[in-house]
DNA sequence: CGATACCGATACGGTTCCGTAGCAGTATGG
DNA sequence: CCATACTGCTACGGAACCGTATCGGTATCG
């Protein structure tokens, strides 16, 4: 059951998901889905909770190299269409449903995580201003890569990936 | 009926549009709804174009300046829960569907047109490095904003508004 | 006055959900 | 072997949509 909601979800977005729907797919009876999971939205939640991975830390000596590794992943990740699809509908419902909101934001700081210990390794070497706040730095850094695939729906040309991390580590630096 | 229709998806999101609902605010029959729209999608459409209006001018006379009077004007608008719940919700629709994603383009390049002329007076005056792309730049500064507003669901502290766009300006500066 | 055009009220058929209920089959374990 | 626990199947009632159809009333214009 979860799993075949996971790939509802993937595919169409929260709004593709229905129980029948999963009935369909998994093969399972709806009334067992129902002995398990007492609502659908918990399904639904238990099915999301199982996609927030940690994400592992990157460490290349240099905050640039950092950076940029995890931005490509993000990258790499996010523009990815069933992934966009996904975390949409998820910020879309997260603004009704409390539920979905700690869901989202468990998706958000999961994410950010490797963020701020890289940036926590660049203060400490001096490549940022002591005076800036760690998480409106994670927050800068992510920015311009979240409006691009987010806001505007748009891509990545070569090397422009590595282009903006210069520019927000210049915009750190002391 | 468009202005039934743009009350409800300024306060259920594009979710809570049905073509029953809107005939009950409106007092306007099904039946003409129907006349006058082939179909709910239309009404929604059209109804959601007439929101989209164009973003004044600001020319402070600084490319500081004019940064953070646009982006503080977008800070004022974004941050309302109203106009969060409608734009992830077009912006959700805009996944699977190809008019109101052309919907969404026409938001975001509306909105972004003012942040352009003014990156291009700063460029004149020799305040951005010329290498620099424009609209790349655009995307820089406005990401932050997007992503704490968007993405994290958060708000601005006093003065915040302010620090970003310096910070991005350094970033940009030759 | 009368044709034409527009509108409101209402109902309908069809679809998709939700969550529940009843009933029959199977597996496990004391 | 038999009670208990799970499961599948099927059907149901209720709700919300969609888009269509019918029909009586009004208003506008020649």
């Amino acid at each position: 059951m979860l799993r075949a909601t996971q790939d509802i979800a993937v595919a169409h977005g929260l709004e593709g998901f229905s129980v029948d729907e999963v009935a369909r797919r998994s093969g399972v009876a709806k009334s067992t889905i129902y002995r398990h999971f007492g609502t659908g939205d918990e399904l639904l939640l238990a099915a999301m909770g199982e996609l927030v991975d940690a994400v592992p830390d990157a460490d290349t000596g240099s905050l640039l190299g950092d950076l940029t590794l995890i931005m490509t992943q993000f990258v790499a990740i996010a523009t990815q269409p069933s992934i966009r699809r996904l975390f949409t509908s998820v910020l879309n419902r997260s603004l009704d449903n409390d539920d979905f909101a700690a869901l989202q934001e468990e998706l958000v700081t999961e994410r950010k995580a490797p963020m701020r210990r890289a940036l926590q390794r660049g203060m400490a070497r001096g490549e940022i201003d002591p005076e800036i706040d760690l998480e409106l730095a994670s927050t800068i850094v992510q920015g311009p890569f979240v409006a691009r695939v987010l806001h505007e729906r748009g891509s990545f040309r070569q090397g422009e990936v590595e282009r903006i991390v210069e520019l927000m580590v210049k915009a750190m630096a002391p």
